[in-house]
RNA sequence: CGGGCCGUGGCGCAGCUUGGUAGCGCGCUUGACUGGGGGUCAAGAGGUCGCGGGUUCAAAUCCCGCCGGCCCGACCA
């Protein structure tokens, strides 16, 4: 490719409405722009980043047996129908009616289509199967940002395990987590495997791949000492012992006028500190009122209460469902002495005593509460956020809490929807059995958008040799001068021999303007041709990572760069 | 969905308070000089001021409605 003739628009500003670093870049070094919220065209810079992307996913998915299909982004209603997600996906996916009025939806996963195909299996002798493919996903985003982190429509690399029992689940659970691990680091960044909850997605475990970085939006709870790392919504840690004073024979109404929060209630008198208080959630679960109770300065974790609540509608009460269940208004509210509703506790109040929480009468809180005496507690869970430095519950160090991009995603699925299609194989005993389901999906956009976050500095993107939109970039200083251009040329045709992404920048632009467009759009290697150095028979080589540079004679330059690419290709 | 900010040539912005000629920088075109980190000079092209309505002699500017984008929150794979 030659640079004047090839399409790469870069800005010299930043546009306005970008604000992760990866969504600046991209738009201004040319390789995407935005069409609308969370929708963006790839230009060919950025084409050619996601083919790289998409090849070493191809070949890690192939060296673990997977087989490449290609399943249509639009699905009938029905076959949604039948795993109960037509109404559980939400607002979140794409439906509408075709022209004879039939409900069909864009796909934003492909488990049911690929479950149903899994009913073209009879036994168990043809499995195992890893199926995957590279589909756009649409998925109408409540809040599309940060360019390519998070959008409506991107394309996924999704695959199925297929297995007769639970080991052979376990085995391709595995093989995938080592693919991704490869991939991951074939792309350039370090990632760390986290437990997570599973969402949508229905199972019983699941793995995170995350990209440590500001500009992410899922946090992790990490320890350093041994390894352990779950996401916020998983994560468990252990914390500091308390001792609580002897307490009263029975709670004591005190009035507290005004009081609302926490905060309030620790500054008035006879209130208490957050870790005194008992602090009373009211959820509807499944048109049934739950009380959650957490000390007081303990932040619940509502994913926690889903995963434990099997499919369940799940939100926070209104003020007046509160009112109508308990009798106060928020602020006051508390279990003491409640029989009529759920209550659950989280573990970390167990054995309290001398506590203080509402009084479920307004402007009334209630102290000298012993949680085992005045509490009809049904069920003690773990529902509290983990915060930095808590410690680690397998090892007792301290959890580092951190930002991440989630870069990839493993679900152990089990038979959710072999059952729901039908994808049944006849067993040793020739007995029909359901297929036992693994899915892993990686984004690539997001990937492209990943490594940028993780490979950049103050003039544009550092790409890794393995997905970089060219390898090499042939600077020619002065085109117009005829041996400078020749040598660049000859150069380039070398590099092109060599099999090297190789563009020839013979715009005629001062030289300042090719070396801030090389160094933007982020090219590994970059061979200067010049009238300078052609006068002592050299090129300039500088490498784009650390800008080490430099001379070598012109007839040995391809080889040389050859060299260095090759190395670095993995 | 709630809160905040913002829509003016391709990009980044000013003008709006106090209504009256659309302006700046970059980029783009042509020419000249230049040529190793976004060069200089000269001459140009390019804008329904997001959309609709209203007020007014007159609206980028004031009022109403809508649409779109970004950020925070809620939600989410």
């Amino acid at each position: 490719m030659r640079w004047s003739k090839a399409f790469i628009p870069t800005l010299r500003d930043d546009p306005a409405d970008a604000e992760a670093v990866s969504h600046k870049l991209l738009i201004r070094a040319g390789f995407m722009r935005q069409l609308m919220a969370g929708v963006y065209s790839l230009l060919p810079l950025g084409t050619r980043v996601v083919r790289k992307v998409e090849q070493i996913v191809r070949e890690e998915m192939n060296r673990i047996g997977g087989q490449e299909f290609q399943l249509p982004s639009l699905h009938p209603r029905e076959i949604w129908e039948r795993s109960g997600r037509w109404s559980a996906m939400g607002a979140e996916m794409f439906q509408f009616q075709d022209r004879r009025g039939a409900d069909v939806a864009l796909g934003m996963t492909h488990e049911e289509i690929f479950a149903h195909l899994a009913g073209g299996l009879r036994s168990y002798k043809e499995l195992p199967q890893i199926w995957y493919q590279f589909q756009t996903k649409f998925r109408d985003e409540a809040r599309p940002k940060s360019g390519l982190l998070r959008v409506r429509e991107f394309t996924m690399k999704d695959s199925y395990s297929m297995d007769i029992d639970w080991d052979g689940l376990d085995h391709a659970f595995d093989e995938h987590f080592d693919a991704y691990r490869r991939i991951f680091n074939r792309l350039g960044f370090e990632t760390v495997a986290v437990e997570a909850s599973s969402g949508s997605m229905g199972g019983n475990q699941s793995v995170e791949f995350m990209l440590r970085s500001d500009a992410g939006e899922d946090w992790i709870a990490a320890c350093s000492a041994c390894g352990y790392a779950a996401n916020i919504e998983k994560a468990t840690s252990t914390i500091e012992p308390v001792h609580d004073e002897p307490g009263l024979d029975a709670p004591e109404r005190f009035p507290t006028p005004g009081v609302r929060t926490i905060e309030d209630l620790e500054k008035t008198d006879g209130g208490a500190p957050g870790w005194r208080q008992i602090k009373t959630l009211v959820y509807r679960v499944d048109e049934k009122i739950v009380l959650l109770l957490l000390r007081g300065d303990h932040t619940l974790v509502e994913q926690k209460i889903v995963d434990h609540v099997e499919g369940g509608e799940i939100r926070p009460a209104t003020a007046d469902e509160a009112k109508d269940a308990l009798g106060a208004q928020p602020g006051s509210l508390g279990a003491v002495a409640v029989e009529d509703h759920f209550i659950i506790a989280d573990e970390a109040l167990r054995g309290r005593s001398n506590m203080v929480t509402g009084a479920n009468v307004d402007e009334f809180h209630l102290r000298g509460v012993d949680i085992d005496r005045d509490i009809s507690v049904k069920a003690w869970l773990d529902l509290r956020e983990v915060r930095d430095a808590e410690g680690c519950p397998m090892c007792a160090a301290p959890l580092a809490v951190q930002k991440t991009i989630e870069v990839g995603h493993i679900f152990k699925l089990g038979t959710k929807y072999s059952e729901a299609m039908g994808a049944t194989v006849l067993d040793g005993n020739g007995k029909a059995a359901p297929i036992v389901m693994g899915s892993y999906g990686i984004g690539l956009e997001r990937n492209m958008a990943a490594v940028v976050e993780a490979n950049h500095d103050a003039a544009g993107i550092v790409w890794p040799v393995n997905v970089a939109p060219y390898e090499v970039v042939v600077t020619v200083v002065k085109p117009k001068q005829v041996e400078c251009l020749e040598v660049g040329v000859r150069l380039y045709e070398a590099l092109l021999a060599e099999g090297i992404d190789v563009i020839l920048d013979d715009r005629d632009e001062r030289p300042g303007v090719k070396f801030k467009d090389a160094d933007l759009v982020g090219i590994p290697y970059r061979v200067v041709v010049g009238p300078k150095g052609l006068a002592d028979g050299v090129v300039e080589i500088k490498r784009r990572r650390d800008g080490e540079t430099r001379d070598i004679q012109v007839g040995h330059a391809a080889s040389t760069l050859a060299e260095a690419v090759l190395d670095e290709r993995r």
